[in-house]
DNA sequence: AAATATACTGAACAGTGTTTAGTAAAATCA
DNA sequence: TGATTTTACTAAACACTGTTCAGTATATTT
């Protein structure tokens, strides 16, 4: 049967041109400027053909999600083949900052939207990122463990960490840093990160 | 002349009862659930009266933002009264987190929310915020003189712990801690606030 | 009493997400 | 092959959104 084969094949180009198209409109005009009929329009098909392929416009935005997680997994990946536990923590500290930086967008589609959570499509999204962050505390583990930290509680500290990078990240990508001249932001940004690892060393 | 007095007082009134509404509405059903025509049926008016009060829906927006920059400041507010700078900034810290725990929504609105914020209107809401924000900065520096500190830099010591913060409460309200219980989440929070006072005691 | 100013509204415009009935084309069956 | 069913798609509608504007009834001033 290759013709049914075929159909499924064009059915997943199809899927993807879709995403292709909201992602690139998004990127370009923020998440909230892009209506189901910008994309539809963008890929030369009607609105409804957009139902054909996602339930509504939380499950296009769940695959978008994912799309997202996949740019940022790739982005923080290099950091995993660093020996040292500590280098490797910093690495990955500076990669988060700085996609958060680069790619502001994408940043707040995964981590400031508001959103429901619980579609099945998110799921692996989900996944993917719970994956993420176990490495994380897994480094942070290894950090401990090699005693360059004197609390020995990983959670916490891990979780301390990522509400530091993630502060720094979120009221850097929602303009919320207007009491500070616009080219001291993301020096302020790094030097607070320099200082946070300092504090971690002490701890 | 007093009919033009009264006319003032009840044009003042009016906009009031709108901004009542609007601020129930939205601690009700979170901000992007709530519409002109919504509030506009809440005060038993026509949608079109509204716009006699405001110029358009960002500037009630940010008339809603004053508010709650207003209820933040009051909640912040008995830190002041206390004379050691050191305890003051831990008092602020527990209260800032705190009003974003007892109030997601209007946390929502004055640091997540994506908004141009450059209106009039917004001004006097943004005068607020940098005040606040300077009382913060000069408490640090207090710290300093007082060499609770061992850097110097209050600048970033500050932002430091802002960024903390305010990672901490902006992941608890946009629900990015589904990796720990629900029963965790708070726990964590404020386990990690005592982490960052001691990290930085230590700095 | 007439003229003017004020406060308000109904109806419309252009946009949104989403559903449904209907239509051509493609694939399958006889 | 020709008839039938399945597939892929769309036009049009529904109920909503923010916003504007012509029109109206009341209150104030002349």
């Amino acid at each position: 049967m290759g013709i049914s084969e075929r159909k499924e094949r064009e059915k997943e180009e199809m899927r993807q041109r879709i995403l292709e198209a909201a992602l690139h409109l998004f990127r370009e005009r923020g998440f909230e400027g892009v209506s189901i009929r910008n994309i539809a329009e963008a890929i030369e098909y009607s609105p409804a053909t957009i139902y054909l392929y996602f339930k509504d416009k939380n499950e296009l935005f769940y695959a978008l999600q994912f799309e997202a997680m996949d740019i940022k997994r790739n982005h923080l990946l290099p950091s995993a083949a660093i020996e040292d536990p500590w280098e490797r923590l910093l690495d990955f500290g500076r990669r988060y900052i700085d996609f958060g930086f680069k790619h502001p967008d994408l940043y707040d589609l995964l981590f400031i939207i508001k959103a429901p959570m619980d579609a099945l499509e998110n799921q692996q999204c989900w996944t993917l990122g719970v994956a993420t962050h176990s490495f994380f505390v897994e480094t942070v583990q290894a950090c401990i463990d090699k005693r360059y930290f004197k609390s020995t509680d990983a959670d916490t500290i891990a979780y301390t960490l990522w509400c530091h990078a993630h502060g720094l990240v979120s009221l850097f990508v929602r303009e919320r840093m207007r009491m500070y001249p616009p080219e001291k932001r993301e020096v302020l940004a790094w030097q607070s990160y320099e200082m946070i690892i300092k504090m971690a060393q002490t701890l």
